[in-house]
DNA sequence: TCCAAGTAGTCAACTTACTTGTCGAAAAGA
DNA sequence: TCTTTTCGACAAGTAAGTTGACTACTTGGA
């Protein structure tokens, strides 16, 4: 279980190796308390600014209760707010506020960092190698995003 | 958010490909009902016969309740059963059933075949670029592994 | 050899992050 | 207009973990 097929254990454990320093960064800085599947929300709301909570839910694959759940979360957490929808008297958008964007920010600054050290150990034509091989990966595969981090 | 830092999106979005593909293929060949946590058990119990419930949480990272309840499951599930530990009365160990190895088995045939089609879209040295870029990455990287799939 | 401390596993209650189901209000299509 | 759809709220249920308390057995030291 460890020659051939042994990328799969490695992805695995690089995924998780991320996420956990991503995490462990993010509440140095102070963003305690997110979750990996804020991480998803923020990607949408940042490019999507008239979302609503259903939206959010079917971008992110789940129910509509579940999404209201997250944007709840995210709100009392001062991530985003909700306010009238500019059209629909039923809907609300979900808006990031200067602390969501601020958040974003510093995801954003980890992982170019994260990439630099990265590039450091195994070279940076290597690292255009995987960049490559895993958008080529993630192409050929069938179906749905939803990456649930 | 796609240019730098671009690498953890990808990582992240491969894993799930991989992690999904995998199930809907166990599903297919006479193993549904599995989730991700099992993976690693498995691989556990397939280097360690004589593991206990709570040895196998320890290395999974959950409480021994958890890991009971996991065991409660496979053991259900026809994967694994208990029997009496050899030296110690408290204690049962956990093993794998032919079913437990079948399963295991198929795993392995099914990550080596999406290797070499991998491989096939990619060019095979690439790929071994990729899986040395991976181990320096995850070797680098502080602390316990976990991959928690 | 006995006793105190540690450990394997169980039972029970709680938490988290979802799920399904129902509903009122508003929107949209025939 | 009238029917159907959709947004969001409320309620209850589920799955997979948690902490805490307990029994049964093991182990190591006085």
């Amino acid at each position: 279980m460890s020659d051939r097929g042994e990328i799969a254990v490695l992805l695995a454990t690089a995924y998780r190796v991320m996420v956990d320093d991503l995490h462990r960064h993010l509440a140095t800085v102070g963003h305690a308390g997110l979750r990996p599947a804020h991480g998803f929300a923020f990607q949408y709301l940042s490019r999507h600014p008239t979302a609503t909570a259903v939206e959010l839910g079917a971008h992110l694959g789940v129910t509509k209760q579940a999404a209201t759940q997250l944007v709840d979360e995210l709100t009392r957490l001062g991530y985003v707010t909700r306010e009238a929808h500019p059209t629909d008297r039923r809907a609300r958008t979900v808006r990031l506020t200067e602390r969501g964007w601020d958040c974003i920010e510093k995801v954003v600054a980890y992982w170019a960092q994260a990439e630099r050290r990265w590039a450091e150990t195994v070279g940076a034509d290597r690292l255009t190698v995987v960049r490559d091989a895993l958008r080529a990966y993630v192409a050929d595969a069938p179906g749905g995003l939803r990456p649930t981090w």
